[in-house]
RNA sequence: GCCGAGGUAGCAAAGUGGCUAUGCGUCAGACUGCAGAUCUGAUGACGGGGGUUCAAAUCCCUCCCUCGGCUCCA
């Protein structure tokens, strides 16, 4: 069995065939001028996933992410704030990183910075001069998009039709409006480089060709990224890079769909996005993950506190299973069934993410997984329940899911107390204040489940 | 205007010619002192119209609607 992904430059899901067992991947990363936001966090977790599972697919992963660092919107920001555009850059970047360690978004192995690279990004576009492809005018640089005979394969879209869009802005000094800088010329009070065109920086787009190559080699096997970047920017990274090596710059295009909020995109420029970090402060990191990871990454997805609620309450379900297996393997049976519902739910699983990553559908199997653990775990073997367990913990690592909060040890022993005490009193049939305790105790977000033996958790 | 994605039950969301998707929700039953969890069952769907076919959510035509890109964006 390959995985098979779907590949915006051809428009088909294609077999998943890497340079070699070690996958070279490069996801966009932030411009990191403000917080994070839910729509960031929707494409990380989503290539979390996909690298998760071609690691569980026994593949290693190497996963280069850039940070730009050196870009207009953080140098109007640095303008706003009076501060150093770096010293924003590096606070946001570092602050993001937070948000999504809590998300359980495993780190990249390598975050460039485009202010470490200036040297790399000038030698890059000297070659580009000399090879006929950009031109200097007046301190910038532009890429002259007419040279380059693919352009406008990867969003399938002629010169002509770009230019139709009516959107390009005419500047003088461009030879044709389609031509996007290189390096800008500094204006009064920017942050500059000096370069052989004078003071200025790099323009947007050539920081990832040169980044993205120089730490994984040509051609990456995964380049992602939302399907907003597909143009005008991914389509710039490839005239440059394809320019400069003369060969194809990436074997497989993966974006993601974007988060809508009220069916309108969430952006910044809107100003209807909502940040990770307020978020995590009314619902559970997993909950946020597993509402995430359940989208289909190509899919859009409308944003509604209704579906986190959702999500919450899978969670929930997915945890009561985790329980239940942990019970169960106390205590073992000598049957049950759990050993065919495995070998099927893995199968199944397998064929769901290797048909493009599939997360919906490999989520169905695992919800087969939880139901049968809660129906027959309770008289399962010991080989079963243990098989079971490590499935659900693969899957559930795959999706990222099981980063359960840790119990303090005094609070374990102060609950187990109070529950002691309430059975006391159960037993001697004072349910009026056993129930009471159990409410208050929910009031709290401490939930006791009487059974055979009264067990408690907490709430998500 | 051009390019792309999509419209599936109360909500979310797979499926893409014949086989119960799934999760949340709602209702009922079992279990329980009750509640919860869990199980069992029920509930209900393929945007409108036309066509192809023994058979269409799935293929074709047509119309309507939504979102994304064409401008900074994950």
């Amino acid at each position: 069995m390959t995985i098979k992904v779907y590949n915006t430059l051809s428009r088909k899901k294609e077999e998943f065939i890497p340079r070699d067992k070690k996958v070279r991947i490069y996801v966009c990363g932030l411009t990191p001028y403000d917080y994070a936001h839910l729509g960031h966090a929707k494409t990380y977790v989503a290539f979390d996933v996909i690298i998760r599972y071609l690691e569980y697919r026994g593949y290693e992963v190497f996963h280069v992410q850039n940070v730009t660092d050196v870009e207009d919107k953080l140098i109007k920001r640095s303008k706003e704030l009076q501060k150093n555009p770096l010293e924003i850059a590096d606070f946001f970047f570092k602050d993001a990183l937070k948000d999504f360690d809590r998300l359980n978004i495993k780190r990249a192995s390598i975050y460039p910075k485009v202010s470490d690279h200036i040297e790399d990004i000038i030698n890059f576009i000297s070659r580009l001069i000399e090879k006929g492809y950009a031109y200097e005018s007046n301190g910038n640089v532009y890429f002259e998009v007419k040279k380059f005979k693919d352009y406008g394969k990867l969003s399938h879209q002629s010169i002509k039709d770009i230019i139709s869009g009516a959107r390009v802005s005419i500047d003088e000094n461009k030879r044709d409006p389609v031509d996007f800088a290189l390096w800008k010329k500094a204006k009064e009070g920017e942050i500059f480089w000096d370069s052989p065109w004078g003071k200025g920086r790099p323009g947007w787009h050539i920081e990832c060709s040169v980044m993205s190559t120089k730490y994984l080699g040509v051609p990456l096997d995964i380049h992602g990224g939302a399907i907003e970047l597909a143009f005008p920017h991914h389509e710039n990274e490839i005239a440059q890079s394809e320019a400069y090596y003369d060969k194809k710059f990436v074997r497989y295009w993966l974006h993601t769909g974007v988060l809508t909020v009220n069916g309108e995109k969430m952006s910044k420029s809107l100003g209807n996005f909502i940040t990770v970090k307020d978020l995590l402060k009314k619902y559970n990191p997993m909950v946020i993950r597993l509402y995430l990871a359940s989208i289909y990454y190509r899919s859009r997805a409308d944003f509604s506190e209704e579906n986190l609620e959702s999500a919450k309450n899978s969670l929930e379900r997915i945890y009561n299973a985790k329980r239940k297996l942990d019970e169960a393997l106390k205590n073992p049976g000598d049957g049950s069934s759990l050993g065919d519902t495995v070998k099927r739910v893995k199968e199944n699983f397998e064929a769901a993410m290797d048909d493009d990553f599939n997360t919906p559908k490999a989520l169905a199997a695992y919800y087969d997984l939880v139901k049968e653990i809660n129906r027959s775990a309770d008289s399962a073997s010991e080989s079963q329940l243990l098989e079971a367990k490590k499935l659900f913990e693969d899957i559930g690592n795959v999706f990222g899911i099981l980063m359960e909060e840790k119990k303090g040890d005094l609070e374990e022993k102060l609950i187990q107390l109070i529950v002691d005490i309430r059975d006391e009193l159960r037993k001697r049939k004072d349910f009026e204040m056993s129930d009471k305790i159990r409410a208050k105790l929910r009031e709290i977000g401490i939930v006791l489940e009487d059974g055979e033996k009264t067990t408690w958790k907490k709430s998500l």
